[in-house]
RNA sequence: GGAGCGGCCAAGGCGAUCGCCGGCGGGCUGGAAGUCCGCGGGAGGAAAGUCCGGGCACCACAGGGCAAGGGUGCCGGCUAACGGCCGGCGGGGGCGACCCUAGGGAAAGUGCCACAGAAAUUACACCGCCGAUGGGCCCGCGAGGGUCACAGGCAAGGUUGAAAUGGUGCGGUAAGAGCGCACCCGCGACAGCCGGGAAACCGGCGGCGAGGUAAACCCCACCCGGUGCAAGGCAUAUGGGGAGCAUAGCGGGCGGCCCGUCCCGCUUCCCGGUAGCCGCUCGAGGCCGUCGGCAACGGCGGCCCUAGAAGAAUGAUCGUCGCGGGGCGUGGCGGCCGUCGGGGUCGCGCGAUCCGAACAGAACCCGGCUUACCAGGCCGCUCCGGCU
RNA sequence: GGGCGGUUAACUCAGUUGGCUAGAGUGCCACCUUCACACGGUGGAAGUCACAGGUUCAAGUCCUGUACCGCCCA
């Protein structure tokens, strides 16, 4: 993914994009220790897992991402990874699931 | 009422919805995997740092001793053990409650003590004091006197420093000195003794006057084999190449044993591969009661089972109750000021609203230490002020 | 999870039995040299010795704790 994968930057995430093999969406997280201690990296992990979750419909088929915390990072709560993913979705037009396409 | 000291507790609760990780039971399936349903469980006081001590595992030695290296260091106790804890002693700080304390040995030896200073240790004499004794010179008939400061004597006073053979007074002397005496200070080697205590140690008598540093080397006493769950075991693949040693022994299977027979070479290098299962959670385990002990802790009895992941599980959203704080409203209650009365102000209560709620996430398991930590609650105690 | 190192000027490093005002090179500043620049020469500034305690008369150095950076192990 780190050499095939498309980045997309977002405020606080560096977001690797490729093609994957399955047909479902995979989620892969790098959170290094310069985010914080690891009760710091635990909780951003479980925010981003939390919104992949609650918003797997809104991802088209068959992609795998790799989500990546930035240094400085912002993350306190759900509100900033969805402000995060909207900035995704807005430069990665191929990612987003068409209206009609069953969730 | 204010300021402070010590100890303990707790780490928001409940509910709903969507999810996560194990366990048990059942369904689908020939079985397994997988999936679905039901039940029940799911982070901490520090889970952290990895600073100590153990359990456990493998390797080495197989009884112990010695050496090297490392650690500990007042005394007694607790403990599986400890560098931990409890009680006591000495020293230091605080008016006090109380706190801090690597606290054995410096006359066993060695090293070091910069700068300054005369001198930094079985030290020393720069300025200084004396010159009794010996010597030179002068005076005197002589006894003797004066003078010089040469030999020599002294360490009181001055100077330096973190530190200089203790301080004050009197005696003493040529000048002086614990040289002698009195009082004070200090010490525990020479020299001990008496009383108290289990001991560290404390008190007294006598004696003595030895600088500091051992978190410098060291001495003394006691302790320590090494590596760590990425330990280690099982399974899966008879991968390939080279070199050395060697055809013996060892090991394993069959066999009661000897004999016999079958299987496996060992070490090193390279390539490939990147992890399935066990270890993995019942343990020096928790909670309650009781007894012994000042206490740490221990004995006995009863009850309970309480995370086991592997890119790594506890989250998100909402409701509600509760906690702390700010200003606001409200005489509902109390105190104070003031009044004919209205009132003002402080505290408590009530109401809505806003803000806040820490440090932080198990990774084989325990016992400690250290570090991080918002706002709290409970118990005991000290000092100061006021009232009775 | 376990083991082992390091931190000194803006940068790279010295600093041994603890001792006087902590040094070197590069860089920086000023002056000289040149018509001017570079090179060269002279002079200068720059440090909470990572932080906090302790031992000592005295600590960059010895001891303890903390923070940060790095290395190794299947």
């Amino acid at each position: 993914m780190e050499r095939r994968g498309r980045r997309y930057p977002t405020r606080d995430l560096i977001v690797l994009v490729g093609r994957g093999a399955r047909s479902w969406t995979r989620l892969g997280l790098t959170v290094s220790h310069h985010v914080g201690k690891s009760h710091d990296r635990n909780r951003v992990k479980r925010l981003i897992r939390e919104y992949f979750r609650t918003h797997k419909m809104r991802f088209a088929e068959g992609f795998d991402l790799v989500v990546i915390v930035k240094r400085q990072h912002r993350l306190s709560g759900l509100a900033d990874v969805e402000r995060n993913f909207e900035q995704l979705f807005r430069q990665a037009r191929e990612l987003v699931a068409s209206e009609a396409a069953p969730s």
